[in-house]
RNA sequence: GGCGUUAUAGCUCAGUUGGUUAGAGCGAACGACUCAUAAUCGUUAGGUCGGUGGUUCAAGUCCACCUAACGCCA
């Protein structure tokens, strides 16, 4: 038995995410992580709400909130989304956690002490009305190269000519419209991951197995240009962790907090803490390789778009801190979706929300359809009539119909129990035979995270099953040798059970219905594929299981394509 | 403007280090079956692998240029 720990890049707060983000992160880690679950491996798998930053503050300015509140809200209606996904997660924490305030802190105070932190003077616009500090773009103004009255601090978009904030004829704020504005000196810690880029470089060489999306992105960033560059990590702001130095204040400091990027990845350590504090578990045992964390392979799935900090980032905080912590072992990072042409957009409301996807179909279809699709080589596509034609072919056809066909014979021409009679001849022992080939190379894909090939796999063991059933016919065999029928369908009707088992990962609500139906509770993965189909032996009742998948009618899938094409309401 | 990614059957995609007649699923046509959610199973048709040129005994697979789509950057 292995121990595994998972994370998925933890999802921004400002708002409701679309299936895109889905499926780039949260949902294939799900996926891995119910199925090593599955092979009896101690999995810890993590995730949580990314919530400091400025657009979570002009996201709560826009609701009229608190931003304290306004993050406590959608954190809860975040992880409502991913219950209703099926995400089993430990643990979905908050970056606003005491935890992480104080774990983000010691980071700091670690990389200080090791001489990585250097402070750096820069002069910044302040706003009296606002309050505050304005970024580049928060500041408005005319452009003294070609007069466009609404050039932003860092660029005018009408003759795109780089500026600096200074550089603007009346300058305003973006937020309040205030000109009640000043140009201050403010000071700012820097991580210094220049000096730390050759130790990154070295170990990202070590990571032959990576995927090449992966390393090339991370060796782009370590090479390209002037290679690795040294970053801020603080900015002028109230929402976020204050800045100190382990426990200690931080002269010059003071009312600063860390820059998001910088307490967001720790905020899968203190995730971790903040299961260990709800469930008294050991979360050290997971990150400290001198407290049992040795043995531990961490995982991490995420878009294309989180790998540099993931690759570097984050490991810069963990190599800089000079003290034992865990690094990735491996990382599994995916490409984007678009949606029917184009992409997804949360700004325009284009394509499908999650919140949207649960109300219109459940769980299931959009797991099964999204990770037999994942966008593991390239960017892919999102369109209705795939979408329905894979949901009905595969889900409702295949795999619902078989178990639909199997029980419902069984129940008309024996009973609602397992039939007594027959045994395995040479069609049985030929489809054992194919069926251990297959699940043998789907655990093969599992194990390498490869989704769309492990899908495509898992939807041929479905096949065989209809394969066989149509090859013995047992509705005909049933006329001269009910007997030999009866062991036929004992056997099918134990195919459900493997199904159900060896499907969860991907869907785990119609597995829960199968294993239901068939009145079981043995979840045992079938290593043994011939002692797997007599687990369910002659005489266990069952009944038969509702439609476990509804046909998606052309006309709902109309509807949906013109609901979501555009501007949500 | 700079950098980068992609371009394979009607659709969504596979194609390892270049090597026999380029694969899968869906869709289509035809056939079988009737237990089942008009479901299933089988057979067949469909591609000059974006274009041009080059390297090689041999290129979808390497190189150059072109075109198109997309992404990132200042």
């Amino acid at each position: 038995m292995a121990r595994i720990l998972i994370t998925s890049a933890i999802p921004y707060i400002n708002g409701i995410k679309h299936l895109g983000n889905l499926v780039g992160s949260q949902l294939p880690a799900d996926l891995y992580a119910r199925y090593m679950r599955a092979r009896g491996h101690e999995v810890m798998f993590i995730c949580a709400t990314d919530e400091h930053g400025t657009p979570a503050e002009l996201a709560a300015k826009k609701a009229g909130k608190p931003v304290d509140e306004f993050c406590a809200e959608m954190h809860e209606v975040q992880a409502k989304i991913g219950a209703g996904f099926g995400l089993s997660f430990d643990h979905f924490g908050r970056s606003s956690s005491p935890q992480n305030h104080k774990l983000t802190q010691y980071f700091a105070g670690r990389l200080a002490d090791e001489g990585l932190i250097e402070e750096v003077s820069e002069q910044q616009v302040y706003s009296h009305a606002d309050g505050r500090f304005l970024p580049d773009r928060y500041i408005e103004g005319t452009c003294p190269n070609c007069g466009y009255d609404k050039a932003r601090g860092d660029q005018c978009e009408n003759c795109t000519k780089q500026l600096d904030p200074t550089d603007l004829i009346e300058p305003r704020s973006a937020i309040s419209g205030s000109t009640d504005l000043e140009v201050r000196d403010t000071k700012h810690l820097y991580l210094k991951q220049s000096q730390l880029k050759d130790r990154l470089s070295e170990w990202i060489d070590t990571k032959t197995d990576w995927p090449v999306l992966t390393t090339s992105i991370a060796k782009k960033w370590l090479h390209d240009g002037d290679g690795l560059q040294d970053r801020g990590i603080t900015r002028d702001l109230d929402w976020g962790v204050p800045v100190k130095r382990g426990d200690d204040d931080w002269p010059g400091m003071e009312g600063k907090v860390f820059y998001v990027w910088f307490d967001a990845p720790i905020e899968y350590i203190a995730a971790t803490k903040e299961w260990a504090d709800k469930t008294g578990g050991d979360w050290e045992s997971w990150w400290r390789t001198d407290k049992g964390a040795d043995d531990v392979r961490y995982v991490q799935f995420m878009g294309k778009d989180n790998v540099p900090f993931h690759t570097l980032s984050f490991p810069a905080t963990i190599m800089g801190s000079n003290a034992p912590w865990k690094l990735v072992d491996y990382i599994k990072s995916f490409n984007y979706l678009n949606y029917d042409g184009g992409q997804f957009s949360t700004s325009q409301g284009r394509g499908i929300f999650q919140d949207q996807a649960l109300e219109i179909l459940p769980a299931d279809y959009w797991r099964w359809w999204l990770l037999s699709h994942a966008p593991e080589n390239s960017d892919s596509e999102f369109t209705w009539e795939n979408f329905q034609a894979g949901v009905n072919k595969d889900l409702a056809d295949v795999l619902g119909n078989f178990v639909s066909r199997v029980t419902k014979f069984c129940r008309s021409k024996f009973s609602e129990a397992v039939p007594n009679g027959g045994a395995f001849g040479e069609t049985e022992k030929a489809l054992i035979d194919d069926l251990t080939t297959k699940i043998r190379a789907y655990e093969s894909y599992m194990h390498d995270m490869e989704v769309r090939k492990a899908a495509n796999e898992l939807r041929g063991i479905w096949v065989a099953g209809n394969e066989y059933l149509q090859a013995e016919a047992p509705w005909t065999v049933f006329k001269t040798d009910p007997d030999k029928a009866a062991g036929q369908i004992r056997l099918a009707l134990n195919l459900i059970r493997v199904y159900a088992v060896l499907s969860a990962p991907f869907i785990p609500e119609a597995s829960a219905k199968m294993l239901s139906g068939m009145n079981t509770l043995d979840t045992s993965w079938p290593d043994d594929v011939e002692a797997a189909l007599t687990a369910l032996p002659a005489g266990h009742s069952f009944t038969v299981p509702e439609v476990l998948f509804a046909k998606i009618t052309d006309e709902q899938r109309e509807d949906w394509a013109e609901r979501f094409a555009g501007t949500r309401d």
